[in-house]
Order: C-alpha cells, then sequence, then structure tokens
RNA sequence: GGGCGAAUAGCUCAGUUGGUUAGAGCGCCUCGCUUACACCGAGGAGGUCGCGGGUUCAAGCCCUGCUUCGCCCA
C-alpha cells in the first residue's frame, strides 16, 4: 500500500523541487494582518554580480532559521531579498570584462554608455547569487526582491540626501582623505584597514638654515619630504628647545620650513624631532592646522609625484621614495636606516596601499546621529546579540572620536550625488527631482556634480527603503520597523551602524529590534580562507557533494554565536549522515503503518497522562520528548541555535533511534497474549506506532528550521502514509506542509517517569559489554538471570523481558529473572548494575581470575565514591545547599551502598 | 597603547541560571552485513577543563593576576 522508499536519501532529487513547491505554495509570503505584530528580516543585501561564499551561507542559514521557527510559530513573516549595487566591486568587475573582451577602458565609453553597460552586466549576471541564495531553502519572499539602484529605492537615496542638506548634516569641503590610487577614489576611514608589516626608518638631517648644524629627523615615507611644511618637536624636550622658531631646508627642494613644537609629538620616536607633511598624514595635518601650516599635495590622483615634487614630478611614490634617497645621500643629508615594523594603511578592497591626500569630498556630519545611534542602544530600543558587542558599538561610535563619514566616491556606477553648481552665481543647488535651473539665480548653467555615493549610504537606508520609504505605504506602516537584523559582526560598523543612525534620524525609530551577530568562516584549521591560501570552500561544492541541509546543520550547530568557527568537510559529511539517519528512522516507521490497528479508545486523551497501555519505553520516550522540546524553546528564546540543534540531534540519534525504534521493533509484533485488547496485541501495536509518529513529527518540526528540506520531505512521506483514517494524527490534524506547520510548545503538566527505563538500559549495556569483553558475537544468544532484589524491581524486569533479551542477545528460554537466588552460580560473570545483580554463566568463556580483577576494581571505585559523598553530606553542604540537590546525593550516596553490597557479596564467595 | 575573544580527549569544538563519575563529531582499537540505515550497529581506549590565587557547602562555569594565540580600535 505505502510504496517503499528509497534506501538512502537523495537530496539532489528532493531540495529543487521542495524550493519550488514552497515557493509557489506562497508560503515565503507574509499575511498582512493588523492585528498581529510581524517577524521581519531584511536581507543584508550580497553584491549583486557576486557569487555565493560561505558568509552568504551562513547568514542564510541563520536567518532562514529564525524566519522559518517564527513562521511555525504561526507569526507573520517577512524575509525581504535583495541586492547591493557594490559600487566600487561592480564597476571594476565590468571595467575588467570590457578591457578583456572589447579592449576597451571605461573612459573611451564615456559614463553614459559605461553606465549602461554595467546595467547589461546587472541583467545578465545579477540573478545568480539569488538562485544560489534559493539552493540554501531561503525562505525570502521573492516578489518583494530590491535592488540598492532600483528606482524606489533612488528615490529613498535622494531624499535622504536632500534631508540632511537641508539640515546642515551633509556638507562638502576640502579634507585629508583617504585615497585610494588604484581605483582613483576616495574611501571612508572604515574601509582603510591596518596590517604590520616590516617596513624601515629612514633617518636624514634637517639642514637648519645659515648653520653647519642640522637635527635629525626620521620618517617611514621619504618622498613626503617633498611636501613638509615644518619640522616639529616636543615642547617639553630639552633637546630640541632651543630650535625652536628656527628655520630648516627641505632637501633637495632647498624650501625654508619652521621648526615648531607641539605637544602631539612623540618624543620616543625616532629622533625626537619629526618632519611635518599635512598634505599627507592625519597627524601632520592636525598639527599644520595648529600651527598655520601650509599644505603640500606632493601626490597626484594616481600616486604619481605632483608638480610640487619638483624634479621628481611624473615619478612612482615609491620610486621616487628611492630615487630621493639616493639623490640625498649623495648630497649628505642622510645618517641611515633601519628596519621598522609599522602599520600599512591598506584598501579594505584589494590592499593597496592608501595615501592620505587633501581632496574636495561630501562628508556626512556624524557625531549628532551617533549620538542618538548610541542612546538607542543604551535605552534598550535596539539589543545587540552578543551582549559584548554593545562595547565595540559604543567605542566606535563614541561621540568624542568618531570622524565625519566621507561619502563621495570618483566613480560612476552607483547613486549621483544631487547637487548641481550654477556657474553664474557659484552657488549649489541640491535637488530630488534634477533642477531645470539654478534655485538661487535661475539659470540654466548647471551642472551635476559628478561623484556617486558610497554604496555603504544606500544601504544604510534598507530596512526602509526596501519597504517603500519615502513613501508610506502599507509594506512600510505594517512591517517596519523590522524585528531582527542578522550579519556577520566584521560589519557592524560599515552596515548596521549607519542602519542604526540613519533609520532613527529618517524614520524616527529604530530600525530594528534586536542586532545578531554571528562569526567568521573559517576552514577546518582555523585559517581564513583565501585564494591566494587555496583553502576557499566553496559552498555550491559542498551543497553538491553533501546536500544543502547538511551544510546548513553544520554551520548552524557547529558554530556559537559571535565567534569564529572552523569549517571542515568532514563535519559536513557527518551531517549528510544525520540526515540519512533520519531518513531511515522515517522509512522504517512509514513502512510500517501498515500494520496499524484500529485505534482503541478512548484516543482523545493522548499527551495528557493517564492512558494505561503505554509501555514503559513509550512512557520514556514521550518523556524526554517533551523534555527535549522545552529545552530547544528555551535555547530559542536565548538564541541558542547551536545548541538546541545538537540536542534534538542527540535526541534523535542515540535516544529515539538507537533505542525506542529498537524496542518498537518489539513492540509492533502481534503477540496473542498481548495486553488485554483487542487480540494480537492491537492497543499496543497502536500506541508504538502512535509513539513513533509522534516523536518523528515533532523532531521534524523542531529540526526543520536547521534542515527544511529532508524534514519537509520525510514529513510528507509521513503525513500521506497517516492520512488513511484512523492513523495517528497530530492534535488538529496534519497541515498541508511542515514548513507551516506549528512550532512544537512543551507540554508542561506532563511528568513522565524517565529513571525506570534507563536503569533497563544500563543492564542492557552492562550485558553487551560483558559479551563484548569475553568476545561473544552478537548472533549468539547466551544465557542470563537477573536478581532483582525486591518484587517492585521483579516485576518492572519481567515486564521489560523481551526488550532485554532482544538487545542483550539474551536466548529467552535461558533467561531468568528473580527476586531472590538462593545459590550464587558457578562458572558466571556476575555484575552489578545498580540496584540489579546479573549473572551470565558464560562457561568455559570466562577468565575467572580477569574477573574477580575487574570486580575488585569496581569495588575499590565505589568505596570511594562512597567515601566521597560520606565526607560531602557530613559537611555543610547537607545545610546549605538547596534540599533537592542534597536529597539527590543521599538517593546516589543509598545506590552506591546498595551495590556494594551486592558487589561484595559477588567478591567474597 | 585601549578593548574583545579563545585556551576542555590525537584533531575540530560543545558545555548560559555554579550542583552526579566533563560531552559530541571525526580519528584510533575490537567485533558485527541482526529485513530502517555500512552515509550503519555494538563495545572500547583517550581529559590534573592554559597556569596561580580567591569567592562558595560546591567552580570547566563567578572574581583576580599571569602566559600563549587571534581579532577590533587608536
Amino acid at each position: 500500500m505505502t510504496e517503499p522508499l528509497p534506501k538512502t536519501y537523495d537530496f539532489a532529487s528532493t531540495e529543487q523541487r521542495l524550493y519550488a513547491w514552497w515557493e509557489s505554495s506562497g508560503y515565503f509570503k507574509p499575511r498582512i494582518d493588523p492585528g498581529q505584530k510581524p517577524f521581519v528580516i531584511s536581507i543584508p543585501p550580497p553584491n549583486v554580480t557576486g557569487e555565493l561564499h560561505l558568509g552568504h551561507a551562513m547568514f542564510v542559514a541563520v536567518e532562514d532559521l529564525m524566519i522559518r521557527y517564527h513562521r511555525m510559530k504561526g507569526q507573520s513573516t517577512l524575509w525581504v531579498p535583495g541586492s547591493d549595487h557594490a559600487g566600487i566591486a561592480t564597476q571594476l568587475q565590468v571595467e575588467k570584462m570590457l578591457l578583456r573582451e572589447e579592449e576597451v577602458a571605461r573612459e573611451e565609453l564615456g559614463r553614459e554608455e559605461f553606465v549602461r553597460r554595467v546595467w547589461q552586466w546587472k541583467e545578465k549576471y545579477g540573478n545568480i547569487i539569488y538562485n544560489q541564495v534559493r539552493r540554501l531553502g531561503a525562505s525570502c519572499d521573492w516578489d518583494r526582491v530590491r535592488f540598492t539602484l532600483d528606482d524606489g529605492l533612488s528615490k529613498a537615496v535622494r531624499h535622504a540626501f536632500v534631508s540632511l542638506y537641508n539640515k546642515g548634516l551633509i556638507y562638502r569641503g576640502t579634507y585629508l582623505v583617504n585615497w585610494s590610487p588604484g581605483l582613483k577614489t576616495a574611501v571612508s576611514d572604515v574601509e582603510v584597514e591596518y596590517s604590520e608589516e616590516q617596513g624601515t626608518l629612514y633617518f636624514f638631517k634637517y639642514m637648519l638654515k645659515e648653520s653647519g648644524e642640522h637635527i635629525p629627523v626620521a620618517t617611514t615615507r621619504p618622498e613626503t619630504i617633498l611636501g613638509d611644511t615644518a619640522v616639529a618637536v616636543h615642547p617639553d624636550d630639552e633637546r630640541y628647545r632651543a630650535l625652536v622658531g628656527r628655520t630648516v631646508i627641505v632637501p633637495i627642494l632647498n624650501r625654508e620650513i619652521p621648526v615648531v613644537a607641539d605637544a602631539a609629538v612623540d618624543r620616543e620616536f625616532g629622533t625626537g624631532a619629526v618632519k611635518v607633511t599635512p598634505g599627507h598624514d592625519a597627524t601632520d595635518y592636525a598639527i599644520g592646522q595648529r600651527h598655520g601650516l601650509a599644505i603640500i599635495s606632493i601626490l597626484n590622483k594616481d600616486a604619481t609625484m605632483s608638480a610640487d615634487a619638483g624634479p621628481y614630478e611624473g615619478q612612482d611614490r615609491f620610486a621616487c621614495r628611492e630615487a630621493l634617497w639616493r639623490d640625498m645621500q649623495k648630497a649628505g643629508l642622510t645618517l641611515k636606516t633601519q628596519p621598522h615594523t609599522m602599520n600599512i594603511p591598506r584598501s579594505q578592497r584589494g590592499g593597496e596601499i592608501i595615501e592620505p591626500i587633501i581632496s574636495t569630498q561630501w562628508f556626512v556630519k556624524i557625531k549628532p546621529l551617533a549620538e542618538a545611534g548610541i542612546a538607542a542602544v543604551k535605552d534598550g530600543r535596539i539589543r545587540i546579540v552578543p551582549e559584548r558587542f554593545e562595547k565595540v558599538y559604543y567605542n566606535w561610535m563614541d561621540a568624542e572620536r568618531i570622524r565625519d563619514w566621507c561619502i563621495s566616491r570618483q566613480l560612476w556606477w552607483g547613486h549621483r550625488i544631487p547637487v548641481w553648481y550654477c556657474a553664474d552665481c557659484g552657488k549649489q543647488t541640491c535637488a530630488e527631482i534634477d533642477p531645470a535651473a539654478c534655485a538661487h539665480c535661475g539659470s540654466h548653467n548647471i551642472t551635476q556634480d559628478p561623484d556617486v555615493l558610497d554604496t555603504w549610504f544606500s544601504s544604510g537606508l534598507w530596512p526602509f527603503s526596501t519597504l517603500g520609504w519615502p513613501e508610506q505605504t502599507a509594506d512600510l506602516s505594517y512591517f517596519y520597523p523590522t524585528s531582527t537584523l542578522e550579519t556577520g559582526y566584521d560589519i557592524l560598523f560599515f552596515w548596521v551602524a549607519r542602519m542604526i543612525m540613519l533609520g532613527l534620524e529618517f524614520t524616527g525609530q529604530a530600525p530594528f529590534d534586536t542586532v545578531y551577530l554571528h562569526g567568521l568562516v573559517r576552514d577546518g584549521d582555523g585559517r581564513k580562507m583565501s585564494k591566494t591560501l587555496g583553502n576557499v570552500i566553496d559552498p555550491l561544492q559542498v551543497m553538491d557533494e553533501f546536500g544543502a541541509d547538511a551544510l546548513r546543520f553544520t554551520l548552524l550547530t557547529a558554530a556559537t554565536p559571535g565567534n569564529d568557527m572552523n569549517l571542515s568537510l568532514q563535519r559536513v559529511e557527518g551531517n549528510r549522515n544525520f540526515a540519512n539517519k533520519l531518513w531511515n528512522a522515517a522509512r522504517f516507521i512509514i513502512g510500517n503503518l501498515d500494520k496499524c490497528p484500529e485505534a482503541p479508545t478512548p484516543v482523545g486523551e493522548r499527551d495528557t497522562g493517564g492512558e494505561p497501555d503505554r509501555t514503559l519505553a513509550d512512557r520514556w520516550i514521550r518523556g524526554r520528548l517533551a523534555q527535549v522540546t522545552a529545552g530547544v524553546n528555551r535555547l530559542f528564546e536565548n538564541y541558542q541555535y547551536g545548541e538546541a540543534g545538537r540536542q534534538v540531534y542527540d535526541f534523535f540519534w542515540s535516544e529515539f533511534a538507537d533505542w525506542y525504534i529498537e524496542i518498537a521493533k518489539l513492540q509492533l509484533l502481534p503477540s496473542p497474549g498481548g495486553r488485554g485488547d483487542g487480540g494480537e496485541g492491537e492497543d499496543r501495536i497502536y500506541n508504538t506506532l502512535d509513539t513513533l509518529v509522534l516523536v518523528l513529527d515533532q523532531t521534524m518540526r523542531l529540526l526543520h528550521p536547521f534542515a527544511p528540506y529532508v524534514t519537509e520531505e520525510i514529513w510528507q512521506h509521513l503525513r500521506k502514509a497517516c492520512l488513511a483514517p484512523g492513523r495517528p494524527a497530530p492534535d488538529g490534524g496534519w497541515p498541508d506542509a511542515l514548513i507551516i506547520a506549528q512550532w512544537p510548545t512543551p507540554i508542561t503538566n506532563y511528568q513522565l517517569p524517565t529513571t525506570d527505563f534507563p536503569h533497563i538500559m544500563d543492564i542492557i549495556r552492562a550485558i553487551r559489554n560483558a559479551r563484548a569483553e569475553n568476545k561473544v558475537e552478537l548472533g549468539r544468544k547466551i544465557a542470563a538471570t537477573l536478581v532483582a532484589g525486591s518484587a517492585e524491581d521483579e516485576s518492572l524486569l519481567n515486564d521489560q523481558r523481551d526488550a532485554i533479551a532482544r538487545l542483550a542477545g539474551v536466548e529467552p528460554m535461558q533467561f531468568r529473572i528473580l527476586a531472590e537466588l538462593p545459590e550464587k552460580p558457578r562458572q558466571a560473570v556476575s555484575m552489578v548494575v545498580g540496584r540489579t545483580v546479573v549473572y551470565l554463566p558464560l562457561a568455559g568463556m570466562v577468565n575467572i581470575g580477569a574477573e574477580r580483577e575487574r570486580m575488585t576494581k569496581e569495588l575499590a571505585d565505589l568505596d570511594k565514591q562512597i567515601a566521597k559523598l560520606e565526607t560531602l553530606l557530613a559537611s555543610d553542604f547537607a545545610n546549605k545547599a538547596p534540599a533537592g540537590v542534597v536529597e539527590k546525593e543521599r538517593a546516589r550516596l543509598a545506590a552506591a551502598r546498595e551495590s556494594r553490597a551486592k558487589l561484595a557479596e559477588q567478591v567474597g564467595s
């Protein structure tokens, strides 16, 4: 009747089919229910032309888990997908392509044509990343997909810019900025990374004017000597005090510059006297401001030397460094060089050395925004998980230190700055709609600023711009503010902080109430993945080999919140095996549903306890299920997803599959002498199937957010097999799909005994252990005698007789269970398992000496334990520890004493 | 220089209200194709929880100092 399932779970034939079905069934779409607060996540938009990497896989796994969890809890759930135009990265990629395929540079095409070509590229490749995100199982609402350069989002960017401009929070000015010579654009402070590298410290002479004396000065960048406009010393430095106010001569250029005193000078560094280059160093820029020094730019936009570099004009910056030093050596101006470890500023993208240069750019005045941003976290409107990142956030946002945000980029791909300059009156017109004339004098002689905005400026609006802002759309009013913002901690400043600041500024509300930060994915040995190391793991290949569920489950359970994880393929393989384990357990259960008899009456009372017909194993696994469900719920509420997944994994494999299913095999056998029911043990069979179905159904629900495909596939087979009348069903019947099935809640008023069954497990393990140690193969049945010691236990053991016999390989005909044993058997292995004594007459196979040794050792262990417990219970522990804990220890002591007495009997005779 | 994190079995890591004899996966050893599963089953070996103090009846977990490694900010 039920067609048999394949022996191995085939993810390849399952994943795509299920995804298409979910999507076409509308399960990814939210309900709009004004009476209910929705759960909303905006996706961290990947680069539109990018390819899926493990960072993406990680956030998709975590966010999809959150979304599926809340969806199953019955909330209206929206996950907004989208992508980012990624100005620099995309422009570079297209430039490279044009150069390679058409041998044409962007300048040759012109701005308009180039931008047209980038759009073409985007149309062609922009969906790749979406399809890769789909493969992971992301249940986002694709009807609401957004792109930062869409009309709506572009309008949002304009609106935001104009609004900040009008408030005076955006300004244009000439300052020292981080310049990327290769990209020929300014970048913001956060886009510069500092790497500790081995360099050289050059010591040379600054000759005093009209004197043979010199001041020794050290620098790491000799070429900037050409831009020096002062030499500075510390005001309290005795060595140089007399020289302050005198004039020195710039080497080679022979320009005259002053010696100034400034407290910012580090007396310990180099010679204690420093050269000051306000045009090319941030500290020097500040010194220059204080002393009114001139600013000289010695670098062109491409990092070649400018006209101000005199004879070195046109040389590359590093070539100039060498040439200048050679010339200074010839002139006798050099002192020495020494190796020096220093922090080199490098571009976050590409890694080239960043040059600080003076340039006219647009900035956002960040302090007022940052203050609001700090307040939102401080007063709890936004919670950051893990909490320690709040400190990192405060530290960066600190109003005393935060620097204004340079938002203009000298690129073509992006949102063009909506400011027009008037050739007649010289004033700026800033407008949301392209103006035809100057707002000040009406002249038509206006030109738009050529620069575009930092991509992060548009990403900063993402949570609300994707919902329609600045229009007051229905989506915006229902779904905003969003719920959780989930991303890697590495973009806390780039993205999260900016969203918070801009969200507060433009919507008056925090854009989300929770920030959940995950760690970075490293390779199996904890190394950062990089192309040069060749240790990059491609998530697409991993999914090809092991399935999306295995990858997801690994990312979710191998990591703890906020901490980096090492991903090893072995681990993914292990989780592929877990999926297969789920599959086969389900296969067993579904295959047995054909045996399902009539449901016993009454059925309605299921899960309320009290029904007499449940076996010990039934009650045990149901109790464990309730405990695990409660634990998982608690862990989910505390964002401990990984631990939750691990617990279900362990429960399913080592309790449900290893023990309950094995016992269920027995309980499913027809037994004419069954427990007072309709014959052939029908009630027992029904109850067993009912329990199997319950646990499978509930665990599939608990695992669905972690491994959506295999759980849905199994669950659909289960559902189909159970739909026939009279078969087990969850309360409220079977919903259409697991993705929308109700999330399990723990049954609180359902306390089931869980201690008797573990005792049976211990007995079985003890027998198996003895067999293994005495090399009795499992196929060979052995005789056994159990001595219960009490009438109560005797009846428990008798009740579990079949289970013990089957799982421990005992021959039923030679299996005795007694309350007392008149005479100890000879030639038998004897073991004390808690309150039960086990005799295995393994005549001829037993090494009596070894047995005695084993028991003596056990006895010693027990003595140690008893002594420890006695000491403990005689101490303050008994008075001060909670009663429950003390009771537990007393019980342990009693049990240990009982075992010891029984063991002593064995050893003694 | 400031801050944060990590240090637990051979390897990679769990262990969040402090409470039995500290767990998992992989690897290793011994058995086993018992009709859910060899992507498996049974059994086993393997740890002074980085080091020193302290708090507590009780510390892998809390406090403090130190060592090593990694990251962030300056």
